[in-house]
DNA sequence: AGCACGCCGACT
DNA sequence: GTCGGCGTGCTC
């Protein structure tokens, strides 16, 4: 039964869910031969019509097929570059393909030419003129890591200026929509009408613009949030990533798409360049073996360690020696930032007769209120280190500690940040919009280092880096961290101002421990009413990959698949999960979680 | 995601 | 005998 032979497009329609990933095959009309790979089309599908991307052309026989009912917008929203990046992230991140396709699309339909730039752009050297050249001739080199500190907007102006003096796009992502929006405002001071700036904070027909000028016109400085890294922005010769250990570097809704990988991946298939900046690179970067290029000296400011054995009197976050200090600047009129770690509700312990911090006698982290250890679930019993039973917290809210500095030092001079007040106290939240100051104070580096989880360890020192950058250059600027363990490895590296051989340990542990980045983690969450899930997810047990659950609490119940290489039980979890979701359960798969 | 299909209880 | 509840499965 041949049938004439025509022209067919495999069209993926844009429905979430596994079912559609391999597309359907449609006749593409004598009228719309314009089509292309990435095209946006209306398709028929059973009784409706639907909005479908083109994932492939081919010819064959179209008799048996629908046609496709129309195209929308004028210009296709990926190519076969970017759809190979897409069906990775849809197999690492298990996620429909649609999903993916949808991500590379802008709000509106793309339509239109958008403007060209107009101004002329200054020539300046870049700190990675490797990098920087072979970006501008359209080469390749592995990605980098430049070592540095915030702000970012002189040294991206750098390390881009040669691509764009090539007109090709640079791209730049920064992890949230306020930190994007004031790297673009310093570069436009630079580059004028080169810069775009682009996020969902946009009005959709903004942002649609944004995405089609890049397109079309190529010499464009593109600094947006984590979602451009899945736009297609014309092919940019060069990724600059910063900061890409920070949590907004990651998605919390599945699909938990992460920056670094996207970013990684497309370079390697488009042949581009990639920047990483910031002054702690995480373990998966350095594993994945990333260059690293570290300017001589300090990046980020001196850290004096505070050791709250010694002299915390017994009930108060703050130990005399840092009362002292806050009083000496406040009285020079200087402004002072007090960090507490958003973890305050689960502070460390210690033992009231050795002082020593109780920790879990299996896995060492840090345990919270209770008897048993929140991450390995192991009983924790008396303390390590003496035998003794009781245990005071270290660890404290924001309201605690305003309120023992407005006791202590001055009752109106205390706020929150962005109140204006001389004393600031903050949170991980607050870090982009912290003053310069004269003392920085982290009351609780504790809690961090044995923060619950795999990580805690480096997650520690990247955070308290940015703490430890707010600090003022120049002396007689301090930063305290009070700590109860001033000899751990992670505080020696805060006080040396070099992280990479630290880095590199953990990394060579977490290959010891079959732990992330060396291996591979996916988490599963289903609410709901979960009764006899673990059954399916057994088939993914095998050969060096561990199913691990489940794991009930807070309405949802967990499993962990853990191995060296899971990559056939994404494939077969795609399975599980779609008759999962089909029976009605909400389900939320997250590739690399961090919370383990 | 829709939407048809189909298998049971309720109602003109 | 027919209407409609929503569980199951398919869509070129």
């Amino acid at each position: 039964m041949n049938g004439p032979a025509g022209p067919i497009a495999q069209v993926v329609p844009d429905l979430p869910t596994f079912a559609v990933d391999d597309g359907f095959a449609y006749r593409i009309p004598e009228d719309l031969v314009a089509l292309e790979v990435g095209s946006i089309v209306r398709i028929p599908l059973g009784s409706r019509r639907i909005r479908g991307y083109v994932a492939s052309i081919r010819s064959g026989d179209t008799s048996f097929l629908k046609p496709i009912v129309s195209v929308s917008g004028d210009q296709p929203v990926f190519d076969d570059g970017l759809l190979q990046t897409l069906r990775w992230a849809a197999l690492h991140y298990v996620a429909p393909l649609s999903v993916l396709l949808g991500r590379a699309a802008p709000p509106n339909l793309p339509r239109g030419k958008g403007k060209t730039a107009k101004s002329t752009i200054p020539k300046l050297s870049s700190p990675l003129p490797e990098v920087s050249a072979s970006a501008a001739g359209g080469a390749r080199v592995r990605p980098t890591c430049y070592i540095s500190d915030g702000p970012y907007a002189t040294v991206i102006a750098d390390i881009a200026n040669e691509p764009l003096r090539s007109d090709k796009n640079v791209a730049v992502v920064a992890p949230t929509v306020d930190e994007a929006k004031d790297l673009a405002h310093r570069l436009a001071a630079i580059y004028g009408d080169r810069v775009k700036y682009a996020s969902s904070a946009l009005a959709a027909k903004e942002a649609t613009k944004v995405w089609v000028a890049t397109m079309r016109h190529p010499g464009f400085l593109v600094v947006g949030t984590p979602e451009i890294a899945l736009w297609p922005l014309g092919g940019p010769a060069m990724w600059i990533v910063v900061e890409e250990g920070r949590r907004a570097m990651k998605s919390k809704q599945t699909p938990t798409l992460q920056v670094r990988d996207l970013v990684r991946r497309r370079a390697l298939v488009e042949r581009t360049s990639v920047v990483f900046l910031g002054p702690v690179p995480t373990l998966d970067t350095l594993a994945k073996g990333a260059a690293v290029v570290e300017p001589p000296g300090r990046v980020w400011p001196l850290v004096e360690l505070v050791d709250r054995r010694e002299d915390s009197p017994v009930g108060r976050s703050l130990s005399s020696r840092t009362v002292q200090a806050i009083r000496q600047v406040v009285k020079r009129g200087g402004q002072v930032f007090v960090f507490v770690s958003r973890r305050g509700y689960a502070p460390a312990f210690r033992c009231v007769r050795c002082r020593e911090l109780r920790r879990c006698p299996e896995c060492s982290s840090g345990p919270d209120r209770g008897d048993s250890c929140k991450r390995c679930g192991a009983s924790l019993g008396p303390c390590v280190e003496c035998g003794g039973r009781r245990f005071e917290p270290l660890g404290a809210g924001m309201g605690r500690v305003a309120d023992e500095l407005q006791k202590q030092i001055s009752p109106d001079q205390v706020g929150a940040v962005g109140s204006g007040r001389q004393i600031v106290v903050g949170s991980e939240r607050d870090l982009p919009y912290v003053p310069e100051t004269a003392l920085t104070v982290a009351v609780d580096a504790d809690s961090l280092l044995m923060a619950p989880n795999y990580r805690a360890e480096d997650d520690a020192v990247r955070l308290l880096v940015r703490v430890a950058s707010t600090v003022a250059r120049g002396t007689g600027r301090r930063c305290l961290v009070q700590t109860g363990q001033p000899e751990h490895r992670a505080l020696e590296v805060l006080r040396s101002g070099h992280s990479i051989e630290f880095l590199n340990t953990l990394n060579r542990e977490r290959e010891r421990d079959h732990l992330p980045p060396a291996a591979s983690l996916i988490a599963i969450e289903v609410s709901g009413d979960t009764t006899s899930q673990s059954d399916d997810l057994e088939v993914l047990a095998d050969d060096g990959v561990q199913v691990h659950g489940p794991e009930t609490g807070g309405g949802r119940t967990r499993w962990f698949i853990q191995g060296d290489s899971i990559q056939g039980s994404r494939v077969q979890l795609r399975t599980i999960v779609q008759r999962w979701r089909d029976s009605g359960l909400k389900v939320r798969i997250d590739a690399d979680p961090i919370d383990l």
